[in-house]
DNA sequence: CATATTTGTTAGTCTCATCTAACTTATTAT
DNA sequence: ATAATAAGTTAGATGAGACTAACAAATATG
């Protein structure tokens, strides 16, 4: 973009945004980002996968990204961030995860329509934006599905929840997070009222399919497959 | 973009997408909308100018407008907005000043704060995340600088407020929006003390240079250029 | 070990939004 | 009325981010 002041001095806006990550750019970042804390290898077809283009593409990409210092990549080698590009990945799911917590917190949004709002707004730019959410919110450190914030520094709370697939039979443990987000399983949670914080009484896991038998704390029993169960993060109570 | 699902079918997101506004669609449509409900005649070069982009640019932008059946365009004569380019405009400019009225009154940002956060803002696309805004205001129709809010339909509630510029000695008025809501001028104000709603009474008119000799409710007295005055909008009282 | 499969790369194309240089067509001013 | 100025257009280029088709290289499998 062109700009041109009172005397007819021209400058060009693109010299100052040549270092800020495009909102593509952004996107691979997260990926990358999220996909490493994970502990997945990613490579360039893992990439491709998540992203949903083609191999030449992230291979282009992540060239691109290379170049601008934000990782580090070698055929047929995983792909691993630099510090910079750690950094910068954790400020976008930072973003992401605030917004979340705001949509739900302040906005009165449910954990399941949270995510695809998060997604656009996580690209805004504005620092004060962000900031002004964060104190609204008291600095909170996980977002409405359980997921750690990352500080302004990019850090990230350690957390060590157990799957309850893990868990055995006769223990108590209460729902701290979720392995997956995705919309499906929030609105399965949501008809069986288990939500965050929620109690469970593991009664029963069949040795057949490995389906856990579970008492909530209104004494309601529900069965969950093995699949969900690996889904659910819990902590023991 | 492509997508495939579980069973291998490959679906393209274009189709799909095909008609939305790009963000750079949406800017230029936000600023002829702008400019004509100011009954300013938006040429190629006027909108070159607000958009601070080259000439061809603006021209080739136009003409992919005019394709997408959202304005009218002939040489050399003033662009003018289809229903349904009007409606658009009007419903992008509705979430940018739903945006603001959000900063201001529920995220506690100043009337100066705003317009540059809702110009990322006012691009996303989840509708549900304006209405809830427009919920929690309680569906206001002015924003943070007086402005008219679009409704659902594009809208507008039409304002009859007068220039300060017009008023004469000895009136007493009330500020209700602003011609131009530039930052400085609202800096300017914040520092005189002057907000949405503030009584002015006017004490004199210099008749040398047409400044304002104003009197405040809280018994100052400051002078206004002629130049502020006409970026006043008031209502007499 | 040889072949099949997966992974990654090259080359070339496309659209979008931008630019400059050079040109044409109106409008304005002398 | 003509020259100067302003407005608009054409042509050609660029960079970002996407694609396909075809090929190369590494890994896995029989």
């Amino acid at each position: 973009m062109r700009l041109t002041n009172m005397f007819g001095n021209i400058y060009y806006i693109c010299v100052l945004i040549y270092n800020m990550p495009t909102q593509a750019k952004e996107n691979y970042l997260k990926a990358i980002y999220l996909l490493s804390r994970e502990s997945i290898d990613v490579s360039i077809t893992e990439l491709s996968k998540k992203m949903n283009v083609s191999k030449p593409t992230s291979n282009n990409m992540v060239k691109k990204m290379e170049e601008r210092g934000w990782l580090l990549y070698e055929k047929y080698k995983p792909i691993k961030l630099t510090s910079k590009g750690e950094k910068l990945g954790a400020l976008i799911v930072r973003k992401h995860r605030l917004t979340e917590m705001f949509l739900s917190k302040v906005m009165g949004f449910g954990w399941e329509e949270v995510h695809d709002i998060a997604e656009e707004v996580e690209h805004i730019s504005s620092i004060i934006f962000f900031d002004r959410m964060d104190k609204i919110l008291g600095f909170p450190t996980l977002d409405p599905h359980g997921s750690p914030i990352p500080d302004r520094e990019g850090e990230v709370l350690k957390v060590n929840y157990l799957k309850l697939g893990s868990i055995k039979e006769g223990q108590k443990v209460k729902l701290r997070g979720l392995e997956n987000s995705s919309k499906d399983l929030l609105l399965y949670l949501n008809k069986k009222r288990i939500k965050l914080g929620t109690v469970l009484l593991i009664r029963h896991i069949e040795t057949f399919d490995n389906s856990f038998e579970v008492l909530l704390e209104d004494n309601a029993t529900i069965v969950l497959t093995f699949d969900v169960c690996q889904s659910l993060l819990v902590e023991e109570v």
